[in-house]
DNA sequence: GTTTCATGTGAACAACTGCTCACATGTTCC
DNA sequence: GGAACATGTGAGCAGTTGTTCACATGAAAC
């Protein structure tokens, strides 16, 4: 049911009782609602979305990521350790290298829908 | 042509030049990666993101937007502020009551995709 | 082995952000 | 008019986060 304190600030007047019932039964679950908020905080952020684009055209190593960004390759490093621990991209060693690539299919859908919304 | 100073750093032996020429040219621009940072930024945090999909199965008011994430009116004023500005979010005013709804056809498109992502 | 270099990472600092609280606004009902 | 109530908002605080800096790691070349 719906939590006691928060009906009570507007009981009688405001809240459409079957409404609001009928939303929660469709409502997110937490695990949910915490996975869509780190997959899209994860390119909510300049410098990682700009580095998710740029793999987009290939895989990258690191360095040439930084010269991409025009960013130190330690900051660049910190990112990727954020995007790859979420499987947003993964990491091919070669070398002394590490090439990047995205590693989710739906990760290019996602930022091909956001340009469209952006660039309209 | 690329900034100086972080080709400097491993230019003779990692950065590969015409790689990363082209890979700049295709480059999103800053204001692309602003937008599509700010986008997804938005819907990079819980409680907006339970806004919004809370919003896909029809216009709610603010009270029972409050009553179905068990949320104080407050918080969630503030956060609907955001999705408005950014146009995510439209309000349309009746009596006391604000009902907001989603205003933009692709804000489905990217929860959905997302969706996708998690669930899967 | 030693050097060189690409990459990874912990600590620290500054900037940002989401919530709370108090209060303002505007509408309805009496 | 005034009371009640849904909503909006500014200030302040706590928690989060992106970058820098210094240093560690591991691989290739000599």
């Amino acid at each position: 049911m719906i939590d006691a304190p928060f009906l009570d600030q507007c009981e009688k007047t405001c809240v459409h009782d079957d409404l609001v019932a009928k939303v929660r039964q469709r409502m997110l679950s937490d695990s949910a609602a915490e996975g869509l908020a780190q997959i899209f905080g994860l390119l909510g952020e300049r410098t990682r979305v700009r580095i998710v684009h740029a793999l987009m055209g290939g895989e990258l190593c690191v360095c040439d990521i930084s010269a991409v960004l025009g960013m130190t390759s330690s900051a660049v490093s910190h990112q990727l350790r954020l995007l790859r621990t979420a499987k947003l991209v993964k990491a091919r060693k070669e070398g002394k290298n590490v090439f990047y690539s995205i590693d989710d299919h739906h990760v290019h859908a996602l930022v091909a829908q956001g340009l469209e919304h952006v660039l309209e």
